[in-house]
DNA sequence: CGGCCATTTCA
DNA sequence: GAAATGGCC
């Protein structure tokens, strides 16, 4: 059988540059699958953001792949079933597929090993989303790291990762035994027009993500210490949904981005955010229950008080509180939110108004394009306080003084929050606090043109706390 | 990867 | 009296 051909299965590894398992399934007879797999993934299947991704990034794969005589076939179902059936039809003696961290990922190609394994086949999985394989990292104790400044550091001693692999040129494909489904038909794009602006932002698939990696790293790395801040400004590299999709791997930023600076300035800076998405990973790898339970065990007990009306306000953009509905109106209209603002927001509907973190969690799922289990979930614990490695409880942004640091000449507000728009800077991030003539001369009645703040300003940091001390006398 | 407030420092 | 500093929530 040393003709037989494998199985490429695509995950999150949406790419032909720089894929381990490609290269490896590449060398003989292959045909590529992606299973559109609902199942397994249970309350965490890709939201609806995503998949207007996915729907894009699979077009431009697929073409990718037919051009070099390897079409991709499209099938939905439960991959437990699905792919052993047909590696059993095509007689291939291996599958192979590029890691997927999540647990329910994890359980699930377990299943497909032993499945495979059963009849004789094996499945071969590669390294290649993250920089470091989470089993092969351990602090001085032998233990996981759970702190981000010790974790970033020993990434950072274990120097260079190895050098990306170079796309095939050619690939040898199999007649597939199956027409598949026509990427249509797996019906991954919304029916409403809500995300009609996304293609204004982004370009989904390879080409995309290696366009936005070098135009990033020609404009705004050198100014990204400054520039990463301003919500206003196109300061970030917008790679997260890139990364997300595999559409680019972790290395390749890393050699993309490491030859032009040391670890100081803006790439350093750069290259630690990209290790907070390997800290997020690592993370969700040692601590399955993380997008459910709050690692901070006394944290369970904490009095949120679950509110609809305020829950929808936020998803709104209607909290009264500018920078933080400018945000969320950021997050409708494009699928993503500046990550200067995914703080603010996040810290209001968690803080201010006592609102579960993991409905924030929800909704970013279903609306961020980049929605990733291991960083969503990392990211609102660490703003919810009950992280390994969060900010404490009483760290409570307050979204005036935020919104005047980061957004000072109010560029942001008024691009996403246009009834706002004739407000002096002044008053732009605090409309509750103009005078009346001031408000007039704008065009503004609040309560009518602009919500009044869900919270009172006054007594929002207050309540927080006190639910705080409500937490700590409960355990 | 804060904010608040008391206190100090310097114009 | 504004701006910087530091302890505490």
């Amino acid at each position: 059988m040393t003709d037989a051909p494998t199985l490429l299965w695509l995950r999150q590894d949406l790419r032909l540059a720089d894929n381990p398992a490609l290269h490896a399934a590449g060398a003989g007879r292959v045909l590529p699958v992606f299973v559109l797999d609902d199942a397994a993934a249970g309350r965490w299947a890709t939201g609806a953001a995503a998949r207007w991704w996915l729907h894009h990034s699979l077009a431009r794969l697929g073409a990718a792949l037919a051009e070099r005589g390897a079409p991709l076939l499209l099938l939905r179902g439960d991959a437990r079933r699905v792919i052993p059936a047909l590696a059993a039809r095509t007689g291939a003696a291996a599958v192979h597929a590029g890691r997927h961290h999540a647990p329910w990922a994890r359980a699930r190609d377990a299943a497909v090993a032993g499945a495979l394994q059963a009849e004789g086949r094996r499945l071969e999985l590669h390294e290649g989303a993250l920089l470091v394989e989470p089993e092969r990292l351990r602090n001085g104790q032998g233990r996981p790291y759970a702190i981000y400044a010790p974790f970033a550091r020993a990434v950072m001693a274990l120097g260079e990762p190895a050098p990306p692999l170079p796309a095939p040129r050619r690939l040898n494909g199999i007649k597939p035994p199956e027409a598949g489904l026509k990427l249509d038909e797996l019906g991954l794009l919304p029916r409403r027009a809500w995300a009609a602006a996304f293609p204004d932002f982004w370009t989904p698939g390879e080409a995309g993500a290696q366009a936005r990696l070098r135009g990033f790293l020609e404009d705004a790395a050198g100014d990204y210490d400054r520039g990463r801040d301003i919500p206003g400004e196109d300061g970030t590299s917008r790679l997260s949904p890139h990364l997300h999709w595999g559409e680019l791997s972790p290395r390749q930023v890393w050699h993309a981005a490491a030859p032009h600076s040391g670890p100081q300035g803006g790439r350093g800076t750069f290259l630690r955010e990209i290790l907070w998405r390997e800290f997020s990973h690592h993370l969700l790898w040692h601590r399955p229950e993380l997008p459910e339970q709050p690692l901070r065990r006394t944290y369970a007990s904490f009095p949120y008080q679950p509110d609809r009306a305020l829950l929808r306000a936020w998803q709104r953009g209607r909290t009264g509180y500018p920078i933080v509905d400018a945000g969320m109106r950021q997050l409708w209209r494009h699928g993503w939110m500046h990550n200067r603002v995914r703080m603010i927001a996040a810290s209001l509907l968690v803080k201010q108004l006592l609102q579960p973190w993991w409905d924030g969690a929800a909704w970013f799922w279903d609306t961020l394009v980049d929605a990733d289990l291991a960083n969503n979930s990392a990211n609102w614990q660490w703003v919810a306080g009950c992280g390994t490695d969060a900010t404490p409880y009483f760290r409570i942004f307050n979204p005036v003084l935020q919104g005047r640091k980061f957004d000072s000449g109010g560029a942001y507000v008024r691009a996403f929050v246009p009834e706002l728009a004739r407000l002096p800077d002044r008053w732009l991030h605090e409309p509750w606090s103009a005078p009346a003539p001031v408000l007039r001369e704008a065009g503004v009645v609040l309560g009518r043109d602009y919500p009044a703040p869900a919270v009172a300003p006054e007594s929002g940091r207050a309540r927080a706390l006190a639910a705080l001390r409500g937490m700590k006398a409960a355990e």
